[in-house]
DNA sequence: CGCCAACGACACGGCACGTGTCGTGGCCTT
DNA sequence: AAGGCCACGACACGTGCCGTGTCGTTGGCG
């Protein structure tokens, strides 16, 4: 159909402004009442230029936040695996809570409706934190901080799914009292030989 | 400003053709692409009747919901609470799983950028059946099945947690054999002397 | 039975979408 | 150094839905 754009002669300039413009107005006007026309008017660019790179609103944060979140919320290793998930899983919350929750809250609520930004954001944004998440289990097991046998997708779900599970629902995110309280419950249900032996 | 209409006036056969229209367009053409004037189109009413007594379609979807799921997904008390547990999470897999999955999910959507609709929904849809949770675990709890100390907030967020974590960020929902999984490792996080004396 | 407000119908302005067109300018080739 | 290609910014356009306003009609309450 369209022909598609040739990568080489893409405009950095263009690219780094309309990325740093879309997660700017997400935080000031809330990633529903973006828009591209908004982003487009912010970044000094062109609509047409957005709609060649990006197929959608979603799209374009969902690549500001893959840019932005490289550097953040990094599985830190001091030996502790609880105190280390304490302060990876801080690290989340405070991205899943305002002010700073709007981008990622938006592009979950585009992804319930867009499976191909679905994808995208699975691939891109979340496999590889899983992955990062599965390598500091795998080195608290070896060190004897976590059962050996411990299941890597319970492990997941059961940490992290109680906080998507309250931002969706909003029912508030964990305080950090509660987080402790949580990582306990975890870390226990993850031992099955459950201290007998 | 506007007066508020009189609810004794109100057209019962308009306001259950607008719920029946909306569930249905929602799972014919997806929550995202439903409009509020196909659904008036639908139920044969005009557009204006929706606007007086509803602000949005999210909240068209969420009273649907709410009257639609009222007999459904209760909690079983057959004396087994992990069998329970098992049926009545599968129900709630099920309402999160295509085909079926369009209204909650829209809604959720919807409520994540809408905080008027976000508190709606958890006061009508989401806190009774916390309720009716609550009702249950404690149940367990009295008949030895589940241990006294148990904490009905951690429960909540380790049971289903894990459904709403695999649905936003789209990892598919649990399988029944994982579900067991799943729940024998959350019975055993709330037991927390777990066989040492 | 009479009133009045909720109703269906329809038209309206507004906004953002996504596309098309055009002239410009920067980079790559030669 | 000259030329061509193509992404760029600008701008205009048709479309679809929004949310509101208006106007008879109708049905239920007093």
């Amino acid at each position: 159909m369209t022909k598609p754009p040739n990568p080489q002669r893409r405009s950095q300039k263009s690219r780094d402004a309309i990325l740093t413009a879309a997660l700017e107005l997400c935080g000031e006007e809330g990633y529903g009442r973006m828009t591209i026309e908004g982003i487009a008017a912010r970044a000094g660019v062109s609509k047409k230029t957005i709609y060649r790179w990006w197929p959608s609103k979603g799209a374009v944060v969902l690549e500001a936040l893959h840019e932005a979140a490289d550097t953040v919320a990094p599985h830190p290793d001091t030996g502790d695996f609880a105190a280390d998930m304490r302060t990876q899983m801080a690290t989340v919350i405070r991205f899943l809570s305002p002010p700073s929750h709007a981008p990622l809250a938006g592009l979950v609520a585009d992804a319930l409706r867009d499976p191909e930004l679905a994808e995208q954001m699975r691939e891109r944004l979340v496999r590889p934190r899983i992955e990062a998440f599965g390598q500091r289990m795998r080195r608290a097991q070896e060190q004897g901080q976590l059962h050996p046998d411990a299941d890597l997708d319970v492990a997941l779900d059961l940490f992290y799914g109680p906080l998507y599970h309250r931002l969706v629902l909003h029912l508030g995110l964990p305080e950090p009292a509660y987080l402790d309280t949580l990582i306990e419950h975890v870390i226990r249900a993850l031992d099955p030989g459950h201290g007998r032996t």
